[in-house]
DNA sequence: CCCTCATGTTGAGGTAACCTCAGCATCACC
DNA sequence: GGTGATGCTGAGGTTACCTCAACATGAGGG
Protein backbone atom coordinates (compact mmCIF):
# COMPACT_ATOMS: atom_id res chain seq x y z
CA UNK A 1 0.00 0.00 0.00
CA UNK A 2 2.62 2.62 0.57
CA UNK A 3 5.03 2.30 -2.48
CA UNK A 4 3.31 2.28 -5.82
CA UNK A 5 3.45 -1.37 -5.85
CA UNK A 6 3.43 -1.81 -9.54
CA UNK A 7 -0.01 -3.41 -10.04
CA UNK A 8 -0.89 -4.34 -13.43
CA UNK A 9 -1.89 -1.37 -16.11
CA UNK A 10 -3.03 1.35 -15.49
CA UNK A 11 -5.00 1.73 -12.10
CA UNK A 12 -3.55 2.49 -8.93
CA UNK A 13 -6.06 3.52 -6.87
CA UNK A 14 -9.32 2.48 -5.74
CA UNK A 15 -10.29 5.96 -6.62
CA UNK A 16 -9.49 5.54 -9.97
CA UNK A 17 -11.47 2.24 -10.58
CA UNK A 18 -14.07 3.96 -8.80
CA UNK A 19 -13.60 6.61 -11.62
CA UNK A 20 -13.75 3.70 -14.30
CA UNK A 21 -16.73 2.23 -12.84
CA UNK A 22 -18.97 5.04 -12.46
CA UNK A 23 -17.62 6.83 -16.64
CA UNK A 24 -19.34 2.81 -17.77
CA UNK A 25 -22.58 2.90 -15.28
CA UNK A 26 -23.13 6.69 -16.38
CA UNK A 27 -23.00 5.27 -20.16
CA UNK A 28 -25.23 2.98 -19.61
CA UNK A 29 -27.80 4.40 -17.40
CA UNK A 30 -27.83 7.40 -20.09
CA UNK A 31 -28.45 4.64 -23.11
CA UNK A 32 -31.21 2.81 -21.05
CA UNK A 33 -33.08 6.03 -20.40
CA UNK A 34 -32.71 6.56 -24.18
CA UNK A 35 -36.72 5.78 -25.02
CA UNK A 36 -37.97 8.12 -23.07
CA UNK A 37 -35.45 11.09 -23.73
CA UNK A 38 -35.22 11.33 -20.18
CA UNK A 39 -31.53 12.10 -18.41
CA UNK A 40 -29.98 10.22 -15.82
CA UNK A 41 -30.87 13.73 -13.10
CA UNK A 42 -34.27 13.90 -14.37
CA UNK A 43 -35.07 10.06 -13.52
CA UNK A 44 -33.76 10.63 -10.10
CA UNK A 45 -36.22 13.45 -9.85
CA UNK A 46 -38.82 11.31 -11.02
CA UNK A 47 -38.02 8.85 -9.07
CA UNK A 48 -38.11 11.07 -5.75
CA UNK A 49 -41.79 12.73 -6.62
CA UNK A 50 -42.86 8.98 -6.95
CA UNK A 51 -41.67 8.50 -3.70
CA UNK A 52 -42.69 11.48 -1.79
CA UNK A 53 -46.01 12.91 -4.10
CA UNK A 54 -45.44 16.74 -4.20
CA UNK A 55 -42.43 18.65 -2.75
CA UNK A 56 -41.10 21.86 -2.90
CA UNK A 57 -38.07 22.44 -5.28
CA UNK A 58 -36.07 23.21 -2.25
CA UNK A 59 -36.86 20.04 -0.86
CA UNK A 60 -36.29 17.84 -3.97
CA UNK A 61 -33.01 19.34 -3.91
CA UNK A 62 -32.55 18.37 -0.99
CA UNK A 63 -33.61 14.96 -1.63
CA UNK A 64 -30.86 15.20 -4.73
CA UNK A 65 -28.66 16.56 -2.62
CA UNK A 66 -28.22 19.68 -5.47
CA UNK A 67 -28.50 23.25 -4.97
CA UNK A 68 -31.49 24.44 -4.93
CA UNK A 69 -31.04 26.88 -8.07
CA UNK A 70 -30.27 23.15 -9.82
CA UNK A 71 -33.64 21.80 -8.76
CA UNK A 72 -35.52 24.45 -10.53
CA UNK A 73 -33.50 23.84 -13.70
CA UNK A 74 -34.56 19.81 -13.61
CA UNK A 75 -37.89 20.95 -12.92
CA UNK A 76 -37.90 23.03 -15.72
CA UNK A 77 -37.13 20.12 -18.39
CA UNK A 78 -39.66 18.07 -16.85
CA UNK A 79 -42.51 20.43 -17.17
CA UNK A 80 -41.17 21.27 -20.91
CA UNK A 81 -41.82 17.41 -21.75
CA UNK A 82 -45.14 18.16 -19.12
CA UNK A 83 -44.33 15.17 -16.75
CA UNK A 84 -44.29 17.36 -13.96
CA UNK A 85 -46.33 20.53 -12.82
CA UNK A 86 -45.81 23.47 -10.83
CA UNK A 87 -48.83 24.34 -8.36
CA UNK A 88 -49.15 27.01 -6.12
CA UNK A 89 -48.25 25.70 -1.93
CA UNK A 90 -51.46 26.61 -0.55
CA UNK A 91 -49.51 27.02 3.18
CA UNK A 92 -46.92 29.52 1.42
CA UNK A 93 -47.24 31.78 -1.52
CA UNK A 94 -43.80 32.08 -2.03
CA UNK A 95 -43.36 28.69 -2.38
CA UNK A 96 -44.79 26.33 -5.13
CA UNK A 97 -45.45 22.43 -5.20
CA UNK A 98 -44.33 20.06 -7.17
CA UNK A 99 -45.96 17.28 -8.26
CA UNK A 100 -46.12 14.21 -11.37
CA UNK A 101 -48.59 14.28 -13.93
CA UNK A 102 -50.87 11.46 -14.91
CA UNK A 103 -47.84 10.74 -17.87
CA UNK A 104 -45.07 11.46 -15.16
CA UNK A 105 -46.30 8.86 -13.26
CA UNK A 106 -46.67 6.42 -16.33
CA UNK A 107 -42.84 7.28 -17.40
CA UNK A 108 -41.71 7.34 -13.96
CA UNK A 109 -43.18 3.52 -13.52
CA UNK A 110 -41.82 2.29 -16.46
CA UNK A 111 -38.40 4.08 -16.28
CA UNK A 112 -38.14 2.27 -12.58
CA UNK A 113 -38.23 -0.59 -14.10
CA UNK A 114 -36.13 -0.09 -16.70
CA UNK A 115 -33.65 0.74 -14.13
CA UNK A 116 -33.98 -2.23 -12.43
CA UNK A 117 -33.48 -3.75 -15.38
CA UNK A 118 -30.27 -1.86 -15.99
CA UNK A 119 -29.18 -2.20 -12.45
CA UNK A 120 -29.67 -6.11 -13.26
CA UNK A 121 -27.81 -6.32 -16.20
CA UNK A 122 -24.99 -4.13 -14.55
CA UNK A 123 -24.40 -5.33 -11.45
CA UNK A 124 -25.70 -9.04 -12.13
CA UNK A 125 -22.07 -9.88 -13.35
CA UNK A 126 -21.50 -10.07 -9.41
CA UNK A 127 -22.20 -12.96 -7.22
CA UNK A 128 -25.03 -12.13 -4.63
CA UNK A 129 -22.67 -11.92 -1.95
CA UNK A 130 -20.32 -9.34 -3.62
CA UNK A 131 -23.45 -7.06 -4.57
CA UNK A 132 -24.91 -7.21 -1.27
CA UNK A 133 -21.22 -6.56 0.10
CA UNK A 134 -21.03 -4.02 -2.65
CA UNK A 135 -24.20 -2.31 -1.44
CA UNK A 136 -23.15 -2.42 2.63
CA UNK A 137 -19.62 -0.97 1.71
CA UNK A 138 -21.03 1.78 -0.43
CA UNK A 139 -23.72 3.06 2.11
CA UNK A 140 -20.63 3.23 4.98
CA UNK A 141 -19.29 5.69 2.42
CA UNK A 142 -22.36 7.60 1.62
CA UNK A 143 -22.19 9.24 4.74
CA UNK B 1 -35.52 3.89 8.99
CA UNK B 2 -38.06 6.26 7.37
CA UNK B 3 -37.49 10.10 8.74
CA UNK B 4 -34.74 11.01 7.77
CA UNK B 5 -34.62 14.39 6.10
CA UNK B 6 -32.62 14.52 3.21
CA UNK B 7 -31.82 11.69 1.22
CA UNK B 8 -33.41 9.00 -0.39
CA UNK B 9 -34.29 6.92 2.62
CA UNK B 10 -34.40 3.04 2.13
CA UNK B 11 -33.96 3.76 -1.18
CA UNK B 12 -33.70 1.28 -4.22
CA UNK B 13 -30.96 1.04 -6.19
CA UNK B 14 -27.39 0.00 -5.55
CA UNK B 15 -26.96 2.37 -8.45
CA UNK B 16 -28.77 5.23 -6.44
CA UNK B 17 -25.95 4.85 -3.31
CA UNK B 18 -23.01 4.60 -5.95
CA UNK B 19 -24.05 7.91 -7.05
CA UNK B 20 -24.16 9.59 -3.89
CA UNK B 21 -21.12 8.14 -2.88
CA UNK B 22 -19.61 8.81 -6.59
CA UNK B 23 -21.30 12.95 -5.78
CA UNK B 24 -18.87 13.10 -2.32
CA UNK B 25 -15.83 11.71 -3.77
CA UNK B 26 -15.90 13.80 -6.76
CA UNK B 27 -16.47 17.31 -4.42
CA UNK B 28 -13.23 16.19 -2.04
CA UNK B 29 -11.53 15.51 -5.24
CA UNK B 30 -12.08 18.97 -6.08
CA UNK B 31 -11.79 20.60 -2.84
CA UNK B 32 -8.56 18.60 -2.50
CA UNK B 33 -6.93 19.59 -5.62
CA UNK B 34 -7.57 23.47 -5.05
CA UNK B 35 -4.27 24.23 -4.59
CA UNK B 36 -2.85 23.52 -7.47
CA UNK B 37 -5.51 24.81 -9.48
CA UNK B 38 -5.96 21.17 -11.08
CA UNK B 39 -9.62 19.77 -12.20
CA UNK B 40 -9.89 16.47 -11.28
CA UNK B 41 -9.55 14.99 -15.26
CA UNK B 42 -6.19 17.15 -15.40
CA UNK B 43 -4.98 15.42 -12.27
CA UNK B 44 -5.83 12.30 -14.19
CA UNK B 45 -3.72 13.07 -17.16
CA UNK B 46 -0.88 13.82 -15.01
CA UNK B 47 -1.13 10.63 -13.42
CA UNK B 48 -0.84 8.86 -17.00
CA UNK B 49 1.77 11.02 -18.34
CA UNK B 50 4.05 10.14 -15.13
CA UNK B 51 3.14 6.15 -15.00
CA UNK B 52 3.78 6.45 -19.35
CA UNK B 53 6.18 8.94 -19.86
CA UNK B 54 5.53 10.72 -23.70
CA UNK B 55 2.11 9.30 -25.21
CA UNK B 56 0.17 10.62 -28.49
CA UNK B 57 -3.10 12.39 -27.75
CA UNK B 58 -4.96 9.16 -28.76
CA UNK B 59 -3.41 7.15 -26.51
CA UNK B 60 -4.45 9.29 -23.61
CA UNK B 61 -7.53 9.03 -24.41
CA UNK B 62 -7.33 5.21 -24.15
CA UNK B 63 -5.89 5.14 -20.64
CA UNK B 64 -8.27 8.02 -19.73
CA UNK B 65 -11.40 6.25 -21.98
CA UNK B 66 -12.39 9.02 -23.44
CA UNK B 67 -12.84 10.82 -26.64
CA UNK B 68 -9.67 11.62 -28.58
CA UNK B 69 -11.24 14.93 -29.11
CA UNK B 70 -11.73 15.34 -25.09
CA UNK B 71 -8.07 14.32 -24.83
CA UNK B 72 -6.87 16.96 -26.77
CA UNK B 73 -8.82 19.61 -24.56
CA UNK B 74 -7.19 18.14 -21.30
CA UNK B 75 -3.87 18.38 -23.02
CA UNK B 76 -4.51 22.49 -23.87
CA UNK B 77 -5.40 23.49 -20.66
CA UNK B 78 -2.30 21.09 -18.92
CA UNK B 79 -0.13 22.92 -21.52
CA UNK B 80 -1.52 26.57 -20.86
CA UNK B 81 -0.55 26.04 -17.49
CA UNK B 82 2.90 24.72 -18.61
CA UNK B 83 2.50 21.52 -17.24
CA UNK B 84 2.61 19.12 -20.33
CA UNK B 85 4.29 20.28 -23.66
CA UNK B 86 3.52 18.86 -27.06
CA UNK B 87 6.39 17.96 -29.75
CA UNK B 88 5.97 16.31 -32.98
CA UNK B 89 6.42 12.56 -33.01
CA UNK B 90 9.33 11.61 -35.24
CA UNK B 91 7.44 8.44 -36.57
CA UNK B 92 4.71 9.91 -37.65
CA UNK B 93 4.36 13.71 -38.64
CA UNK B 94 0.46 13.42 -38.44
CA UNK B 95 0.84 12.90 -34.62
CA UNK B 96 2.50 14.60 -31.72
CA UNK B 97 3.44 13.66 -28.17
CA UNK B 98 2.63 14.89 -25.21
CA UNK B 99 5.30 15.01 -22.42
CA UNK B 100 4.97 16.32 -18.62
CA UNK B 101 7.76 19.31 -18.53
CA UNK B 102 9.39 19.73 -15.13
CA UNK B 103 7.16 21.69 -13.43
CA UNK B 104 4.67 19.23 -14.50
CA UNK B 105 6.45 16.52 -12.84
CA UNK B 106 6.66 18.60 -10.05
CA UNK B 107 3.47 19.15 -9.68
CA UNK B 108 2.69 15.41 -10.96
CA UNK B 109 4.58 14.24 -7.99
CA UNK B 110 2.69 16.70 -5.09
CA UNK B 111 -0.91 15.19 -6.83
CA UNK B 112 0.00 11.63 -6.21
CA UNK B 113 0.19 12.26 -2.24
CA UNK B 114 -2.23 14.70 -2.37
CA UNK B 115 -4.71 12.58 -3.46
CA UNK B 116 -3.63 9.34 -1.92
CA UNK B 117 -3.80 11.51 1.67
CA UNK B 118 -7.53 12.26 0.13
CA UNK B 119 -8.20 8.55 -0.74
CA UNK B 120 -7.32 7.46 2.87
CA UNK B 121 -9.74 10.32 4.04
CA UNK B 122 -12.43 8.69 2.45
CA UNK B 123 -11.72 5.70 2.16
CA UNK B 124 -9.95 4.91 5.45
CA UNK B 125 -13.24 4.86 7.40
CA UNK B 126 -13.19 1.50 5.91
CA UNK B 127 -11.83 -1.49 7.69
CA UNK B 128 -8.94 -2.43 4.86
CA UNK B 129 -10.80 -5.84 5.09
CA UNK B 130 -13.57 -3.48 3.33
CA UNK B 131 -11.33 -1.55 1.36
CA UNK B 132 -10.14 -4.59 -0.24
CA UNK B 133 -12.92 -6.01 -1.16
CA UNK B 134 -14.52 -3.08 -2.54
CA UNK B 135 -10.90 -2.80 -4.98
CA UNK B 136 -11.97 -6.12 -5.51
CA UNK B 137 -15.43 -5.98 -6.63
CA UNK B 138 -14.83 -2.57 -8.56
CA UNK B 139 -12.79 -4.18 -11.07
CA UNK B 140 -14.98 -6.78 -11.63
CA UNK B 141 -17.02 -4.22 -12.84
CA UNK B 142 -14.45 -2.00 -14.50
CA UNK B 143 -14.24 -4.04 -17.04
C1' DC C 1 3.99 7.29 -59.12
C1' DC C 2 -0.64 8.09 -58.21
C1' DC C 3 -4.84 6.88 -56.01
C1' DT C 4 -7.44 5.41 -52.35
C1' DC C 5 -8.30 4.41 -47.75
C1' DA C 6 -7.07 4.52 -43.02
C1' DT C 7 -5.23 7.13 -39.14
C1' DG C 8 -4.05 11.20 -35.91
C1' DT C 9 -5.25 15.55 -34.43
C1' DT C 10 -8.00 19.45 -34.01
C1' DG C 11 -11.74 23.39 -35.07
C1' DA C 12 -16.56 24.15 -34.47
C1' DG C 13 -20.34 23.55 -32.00
C1' DG C 14 -23.30 21.06 -28.60
C1' DT C 15 -24.96 18.87 -24.09
C1' DA C 16 -25.74 17.53 -19.15
C1' DA C 17 -25.38 18.72 -14.67
C1' DC C 18 -23.97 21.25 -11.78
C1' DC C 19 -22.57 26.00 -9.45
C1' DT C 20 -22.83 31.18 -7.42
C1' DC C 21 -24.78 35.61 -7.04
C1' DA C 22 -28.38 38.86 -7.11
C1' DG C 23 -33.28 40.08 -7.10
C1' DC C 24 -37.97 39.71 -5.87
C1' DA C 25 -41.85 38.07 -3.18
C1' DT C 26 -43.42 36.62 0.96
C1' DC C 27 -43.31 35.11 5.79
C1' DA C 28 -42.33 35.38 10.88
C1' DC C 29 -41.57 38.08 14.63
C1' DC C 30 -40.63 41.70 17.66
C1' DG D 1 -44.77 47.80 10.37
C1' DG D 2 -39.98 47.41 9.81
C1' DT D 3 -36.28 43.72 9.73
C1' DG D 4 -34.29 39.76 8.67
C1' DA D 5 -34.94 35.02 7.09
C1' DT D 6 -36.83 32.00 3.46
C1' DG D 7 -38.27 30.29 -1.35
C1' DC D 8 -37.77 30.59 -5.98
C1' DT D 9 -35.67 31.89 -10.30
C1' DG D 10 -32.93 34.96 -13.98
C1' DA D 11 -28.30 35.58 -15.48
C1' DG D 12 -24.15 33.82 -16.30
C1' DG D 13 -20.23 30.51 -15.51
C1' DT D 14 -17.75 25.86 -15.24
C1' DT D 15 -16.36 21.01 -16.01
C1' DA D 16 -16.12 17.24 -18.66
C1' DC D 17 -17.59 15.18 -21.91
C1' DC D 18 -19.57 14.38 -26.94
C1' DT D 19 -20.05 14.29 -32.50
C1' DC D 20 -18.96 15.77 -37.02
C1' DA D 21 -16.04 17.32 -40.41
C1' DA D 22 -11.56 19.20 -42.06
C1' DC D 23 -6.88 18.50 -42.93
C1' DA D 24 -2.35 16.29 -43.08
C1' DT D 25 -0.02 12.29 -43.36
C1' DG D 26 0.89 7.23 -43.81
C1' DA D 27 0.45 2.59 -46.19
C1' DG D 28 -0.79 -0.35 -49.73
C1' DG D 29 -2.29 -1.65 -54.56
C1' DG D 30 -2.02 -1.23 -59.33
Amino acid sequence: MTGDTADSGDDESLAETFWAVASRLRRQTRDSLAPWDVTPSQSRALGVLARHGEVRPGTLAEHLRIAPRSATEVIDDLQARGLVERRPDPADRRATLVALTEEGNRVSTAIRAARRAEADRFFGHLADADRAELARILRTLRA
